[in-house]
DNA sequence: TGAGCTAAAAGGTCATACCAATAAATAATA
DNA sequence: TATTATTTATTGGTATGACCTTTTAGCTCA
């Protein structure tokens, strides 16, 4: 067990923060990792000194900021992405007819230059990676939901070239808005087939590192994208 | 109360929704507004058949979203700034030695081309709340913490002018985390002056829709922050 | 040795009682 | 009468303790 747990009682040492922020900058000082598993809640009540229920809304905060996951009948463990909410930006709430349109502006704002930069720092394991993910979404036609993952992890793949951990966060968050969001789609295997085509050839123009094709190609692509869900929303409406 | 919350019962009618999400579906299609006071807990649990207990997880894991804020002993409201957590992008668990070089490289990434949009987008309300926001900060000299809020709500309002909710919401993430994070900042009073002066000569390119001279002069209202930190780090070390 | 069973342990739920802060209704006072 | 205290009902917050379901690991027995 983390050592930190044992050493240390927390009763709002004067600093008034939240059972809920002291367990989280427990987990972050203590230096726990993704994956360890934390104490059970019955040893973290005692450590507390705070009953069950406080402690359970305290871990329920944190499950909803993703930085803990539990599994019933293991155990509390340090989630992997950790720390981003299952909607960070709150676009529940924001008007859903703009939203798409809004969500591909963004995206045509930050992308283009994200792959710029991206062909300037990438380290050869990072072209290697974005290789492997090109590779395996052209073998994914079948399996749809497949391709859509693999096709958010080519553009996280490509931001976090930039090591830039604040891009690296803020692209796959629009991306997945996007990507997940659309209706599964009018003429997927065509569109599909081009999305790889872009991708390798953006692949080949941070490989090379150059950076003005990587940030025109990578508008092209968002361009083909904003194209195809223009034609899903006529299809819409025509129904 | 609203009436959405009377006639629906919702154990889980097969989707798998989780208590929380539920919940907040329940929010979000009742069309309740900023504000707006939720049914107490003890009536909720009623309506949904859970227990206290359950039902406050549930809200919890809300209040971590910032959908809705408790009040002890008046009741729970829908919350403001809709859905969005103290830390929605998981920054507490990223490097911080890189985060404030990572963050100031993504504002400069992302609000020159704001600005430059907002000027060509902003209504006549829209350069009138920069321009009053702009002079309460000329006279905040005094008060520090609230230049620093003024200083986020500038940037929030340029954003806003480009009717892009999306980015309406990343911008003033950034903002936040580069502008609170910093420490009670060397130079204080000059570097505010000159911020302010920066500010009208922007607020002047918005409103005589000068798009080039907005994004030109927001870049060097960023680059002049970045070097205003770069100095305080100076600062930091030699203590 | 291995398949199946069993019991301990973990998180999830329920019910109830009580605490503390708030706000509205009421009483006391100038 | 108007204003200030005071009481009181209501609300969210915490504490217990019991029980359920799932998982894990150890045990039994063929």
């Amino acid at each position: 067990m983390c050592e930190y747990f044992e050493q240390t009682d927390l009763r709002d040492q004067g600093t008034n923060l939240s059972a809920a922020g002291r367990i989280k900058r427990m987990i972050i000082d203590s230096g726990m990792r993704q994956g360890d598993r934390l104490p059970t809640e019955r040893e973290l009540m005692n450590t507390f000194k705070v009953s069950r229920s406080a402690l359970r809304e305290a871990m329920n905060t944190l499950k909803a900021e993703n930085v803990i996951i539990s599994k019933r009948g293991s155990g509390t463990f340090v989630s992997g992405r950790t720390g981003i909410s299952d909607d960070p930006l709150g676009l529940n709430f924001a008007n859903q007819d703009t939203l798409l349109r809004n969500l591909l502006e963004t995206r045509m704002l930050i992308e283009p230059q994200v792959a710029a930069l991206a062909a300037q720092r990438a380290h050869p394991e990072d072209v290697k990676k974005i290789w492997e993910i090109t590779e395996e979404m052209k073998k994914s036609c079948a399996d749809d939901s497949l391709a859509v993952e693999l096709d958010i992890r080519f553009h996280t793949a490509v931001a976090e070239c930039m090591y830039n951990e604040v891009l690296a966060r803020v692209v796959p968050i629009i991306n997945e808005s996007i990507i997940r969001g659309r209706s599964a789609t009018v003429d997927r295997e065509g569109s599909l087939r081009r999305a790889v085509a872009m991708h390798y050839e953006i692949y080949d123009a941070i490989r090379t590192g150059d950076s003005l094709k990587a940030r025109y190609l990578t508008e092209c692509h968002i361009r083909e994208t904003m194209n195809n869900l223009e034609k899903e929303e006529e299809k819409h409406e025509t129904i």
